[in-house]
DNA sequence: ACCTGAACACCGTTCAAGT
DNA sequence: ACCTGAACACCGTTCAAGT
């Protein structure tokens, strides 16, 4: 998957690729409502009706830029060897790109698109990290999925959700730790907050690990 | 807030409120896709021009679709005394939102709709109770903001982002504990996940905040 | 093989007009 | 005060036609 041309392509530099990209950068700039047939195809100096021919239809379009996204989840840095860390760095790297394309992120928990499928060595990595912890097979998969949902709704309350909580509304009626908390919000300490998020869960998973070690006998 | 009229009303007898529930009515039946100005004035036995007589515009009318859901939050059974319980009471309240309006949904973690604002007094209540659990102002704003988070993203990828993972595509690659995670999404264990997150989240809070008292001397 | 023009069925929204 | 018809600017998509 390549970057997006600057401004107009050559003649029959249209290609799959090159429609998906342009419609990512759409999105980042403009916003998820701007994508259109008619406006990307203006935007790549092309009829609307030519990307039909790279496309099948708008929404293989938006499942392709999903692809996109998920293409760019892989962690830059080399793997930490603390296991811990190695968790940790795989969250911040699905974080980061929901921070990239805070208007495009929505997609990705929206729509149906095979994201373990997708991120597979990543997956199994992951899993295998769980196990080497002592989980079983069962509990590898629970601590993956809890911990990749957890940082999928931070994302989410981050980039969207949390916007336009507003501070004076309906204050001084007997709530002060509310009007804080929306203080606090529109102070926007966000990766503090993640750091913190990423801790409690990963401490949460060795808890249960140890009662679930101990407990069962 | 009412429930929709269960065929076609009665002259006059549109409001925003009958408005709201309608359309979250047709978007729990038909999706998101076919809440439409049209086909809801359809639905109310009124041309479509007549909704913006209750309604500013389809923005308005989405931003009261939340606010529907957001009144239904609220925990129907009486909250229980351990602060744990409550805890996980409320955090059930939420996710069962997200379970009876699944198409619905998505507005909530995809809007920016004051929802801390919009259930002061369950905020309110939660801080309170990770108050007295021990934690100071910063802590319990962070660890509600955590959970509920964690909860919306549960809710997103249950109702949404994990459907039509296959178990096929790709399998026998090197990658045996994803093929087995794939096996576990289809067979879909959604309870039993949500409560093993609850108790990780939960845990984990608790290991943050006996580490954060602890070393704080 | 790829692009286009015209067309179709559908949107959200405005506004003057009706009652 | 509330509803409507006609209209406008915009959608996604199809299809025959061009090169």
């Amino acid at each position: 998957v390549s970057q997006a041309p600057s401004s107009r392509p050559g003649r029959g530099t249209l290609s799959r690729d090159t429609l998906l990209a342009a419609a990512l950068a759409l999105i980042d700039r403009d916003g998820l409502e701007s994508l259109t047939m008619r406006r990307l195809g203006a935007e790549l100096g092309v009829e609307a009706m030519s990307l039909y021919n790279h496309v099948e239809n708008k929404d293989a379009l938006l499942d392709g830029v999903c692809e996109v996204m998920v293409g760019e989840i892989v962690s830059h840095s080399p793997a930490p060897d603390e296991p811990r860390e190695a968790s940790k760095a795989d969250l911040r790297a699905l974080r980061r790109v929901a921070l990239r394309h805070p208007h495009a992120f929505p997609l990705l928990a929206t729509r149906p698109i095979g994201a373990y499928t997708a991120t597979r060595e990543v997956a199994e990595r992951a899993l295998r990290r769980f196990r080497a912890a002592g989980w079983d097979d069962q509990g590898a998969m629970r601590a993956l999925r809890t911990s990749v949902r957890f940082v999928l709704g931070f994302a989410m309350s981050e980039s969207q959700s949390e916007r336009s909580e507003t501070v004076g509304a309906g204050a001084g009626r007997g709530t002060p730790l509310v009007d804080e908390l929306l203080r606090q919000i529109a102070s926007d300490d966000s990766n503090e907050l993640f750091e913190f998020g990423l801790d409690v869960v990963l401490d949460g998973l060795e808890s249960q690990l140890r009662r679930r070690s101990a407990g069962g006998t």
